[in-house]
RNA sequence: GUCCCGGUAGCUCAGCUGGAUAGAGCAGCGGACUUCUAAUCCGCAGGUCGAAGGUUCGAAUCCUUCCCGGGAUGCCA
């Protein structure tokens, strides 16, 4: 596919194939330099001044002992930009010293000859690595609602530009299906079918009532009790109160009891846990599957997954003398955190620190992780931070071959309201994941039916869906990760602007074009050459070429809004070419030739990089 | 108290390893549709980048201190 070029180079990147010659020239230029020189070639700001500019006479300027202007006029003396660039001249220095490049047009067009490849210059590395990338988490008995939005999207996101760069990915989700809260569901439940019920057809909602039903009987009212008798309302208040801290305190003994059968496998107990996983796991991978997050049952990796060896780890921490008792308690203390890390409860227990060092000792040496990644809340911080430490203090982060994993945790800020307070119903419960789709796609549905009167039902529908399920998640993945922000339908259901509809629609009119051409019998395209004349043709170009460093840019720094904002960009710079650039109406072959090779392969990169952010595409809407 | 994360235009947000006059969208104003889907494009206006010091040829970006907002802080997960 890659034909001999003039420039002899492999890459499509003009900023690599720059800097290579910029560095010649400066050690050319000054052979007594000492240390590494850096060419500090960036694309430029303002196209007025050109297409690239390399910053590095400022800085050699000190250490040569020379003014800015004189050290960048050195190096164009010795600069070959032959096949790349027009030749650099004194007019190309301005400012302190900045050389300005503007490139050929016919380096444009063998670059994106380049980049036009099934792979889209991303290559597969020649020896993948594995990546363990922890993501959506859900609990047993509970809807997934908005605090699982994020950590399914973006964790799912971050798995797929992994996936794209080639790597082995292993999804896990950490699902909450164990411990004293699954047991109170448990004890409920056999509570009820002990009272006559039927339990076969249930569903998640029932659980969800359930679960909380047993949470608000378990919690007890201490403080209630202690209000009443601080502010001494009475004696029949306290009687009441104190009945229902003992009624609480029966129950959460009931709920341990039944936690112990858990543990210990009685079969009833077992059989009535199962239930309740599958129930959820359903409904939760549904959603999932809803959402176009690929988690499915395989990526599950509850937390009763650990159970049998909890006990084993916390004694290797001990006999290595790595944990320490402290209060009754086991810690693990780790340098530069005050505080200490619990992995064993006084009264025996196990806590959900010592679950995730097993995880990471399972995700390194048994899954083979080079990476992991934890896609979880902001507010884990400490945890992770604990964990990661603990994990590392106890070598279980270093592979079986001696390579050392390196921890992320990709920690996201939360979903607000319009009121700026984390998002909640009215009655201040969370929102079902489920209801904020529905609404998504109710109302994507009344403007695709305002904007496109003439489709069918059925095709209404699934552009609908597509369209509102884009919005959310592209809204969650083009902001900053660690930041929060506030959710609102109309901002991004929106078609115009930095949102999923708009990028939609820049792939729709990119196959608007390519269709029609084909419809009209217009052949031979595909391999005709690529001539970049217009200003937007041109600023397309210099797009386009940037999408390979972009995703491995998301993957090192782990940030999906860096392959937004790129999108945002192509999409902008493809509507621009769109409106001034004809293509099936102009009458030179040669230009309607190139331009819809331009339009295909913006389509290709549009298309790529949406399906690796997780998000659907339409051919119309 | 300690630690973590934020603070950029009226609103919602970008700003890559420090680089030229800090960029988008919305809202406001003014233009362009017998369409390659106007779900779009072009233009105008709008900012002491929380504050003050410091480093640097050069700071929204790095360092220090402070202010404001959010969060986390040993036996829940």
């Amino acid at each position: 596919m890659t034909e001999p070029s003039p420039t002899g180079a492999a890459t499509i990147d003009p900023g690599a194939l720059l800097s290579e010659r910029f560095e010649r020239a400066i050690r050319a230029a000054f052979p007594d330099l000492q240390g590494s020189v850096s060419a500090m070639v960036t694309p430029s700001r303002q196209s007025e001044h050109g297409d690239f500019q390399s910053n590095a006479a400022m800085a050699l300027g000190k250490r040569a002992g020379m003014k800015p202007r004189d050290v960048a006029l050195k190096i164009i003396e010795k600069l070959d930009l032959s096949g790349i660039a027009e030749a650099p001249t004194e007019a190309s220095i301005a400012g302190p010293g900045f050389i300005n490049i503007r490139l050929k047009a016919e380096l444009l067009s063998e670059l994106l000859g380049r980049l036009d490849t099934p792979e889209l210059g991303i290559e597969p590395p020649a020896s993948p690595r594995t990546i363990v990338v922890d993501l959506c988490g859900v609990n047993l008995a509970k809807q997934m609602h908005v605090g699982h939005l994020r950590a399914t999207v973006i964790g799912d996101a971050i798995a797929r530009v992994f996936e794209r760069l080639g790597w082995n990915v292993v999804r896990q989700s950490h699902v909450g299906d164990w411990g004293l809260p699954i047991a109170m569901v448990v004890q409920k439940l056999i509570e009820l079918e002990d009272a006559g019920e039927d339990l076969s057809s249930i569903g998640l909602d029932d659980l969800n009532r359930i679960y909380r039903a047993a949470q608000g009987e378990c919690k007890g009212e201490t403080k209630a009790l202690e209000t009443i008798r601080t502010f001494n309302t009475g004696p029949k208040a306290e009687i009441e109160a104190e009945l229902r801290v003992e009624s609480a305190s029966e129950a959460l003994d009931r709920a341990k009891a039944r936690l112990v059968s858990l543990q210990s496998g009685d079969e009833r107990t077992a059989g009535v846990w199962k239930r309740i996983y599958d129930v959820t796991m359903r409904a939760c991978l549904q959603t999932c599957a809803r959402l176009h997050a690929n988690v499915t049952d395989e990526h599950s990796a509850g937390e009763s997954t650990y159970r049998g060896e909890l006990a084993a780890l916390v004694q290797d921490l001990v006999d290595r003398g790595i944990a320490e008792e402290s209060d009754g308690a086991l810690v693990v203390r780790v340098e530069g955190i005050k505080a200490p890390t619990l992995i064993r409860k006084s009264d025996g227990g196990f806590l959900y620190a010592t679950t995730d060092i097993a995880g990471v000792r399972r995700r390194v040496q048994n899954l083979g992780g080079d990476v992991l990644v934890y896609c979880v809340d902001a507010r884990q911080g400490l945890h992770f931070r604990q964990v990661f430490g603990a994990a590392r203090r106890a070598g279980y982060t270093t592979k079986a071959n001696g390579t050392e994993a390196r921890l992320a945790h990709a920690a996201f800020g939360m979903v607000m309201g319009e009121d700026n307070t984390p998002l909640k119903t009215r009655s201040g419960e969370n929102v079902k994941l489920t209801d904020l789709l529905d609404e998504a796609v109710q109302r994507a549905g009344v403007t695709v039916a305002e904007k496109n009167p003439d489709l069918a039902a059925e095709e209404r529908a699934k552009i609908a869906e597509a369209v509102g399920i884009a919005a959310i998640k592209y809204t969650d993945l083009s902001g900053e990760r660690a930041k929060d922000y506030v959710f609102s339908f109309d901002r991004m259901l929106a078609f115009e602007g930095n949102t999923g509809p708009y990028l939609l629609y820049a792939f729709v009119r990119t196959q608007g074009v390519v269709r029609k051409a084909r419809e009209g019998g217009v052949t031979g395209w595909e391999s005709s050459g690529l001539t970049i004349g217009e200003a937007q043709e041109k600023a397309l170009a210099l797009t386009l070429l940037r999408y390979p460093g972009v995703v491995r840019a998301v993957g090192e720094h782990l940030e999906p809004h860096r392959l937004c904002a790129y999108l945002y960009d192509l999409a902008t710079a493809y509507s621009s070419f769109y409106e001034n650039c004809p293509v099936l109406r102009g009458d030179d072959e040669a230009v309607r030739a190139s331009r819809l090779r331009l339009c295909d392969l913006t389509g290709r990169v549009l298309s790529d990089g949406l399906r690796t952010l997780g998000l659907p595409v339409l051919e119309r809407m």
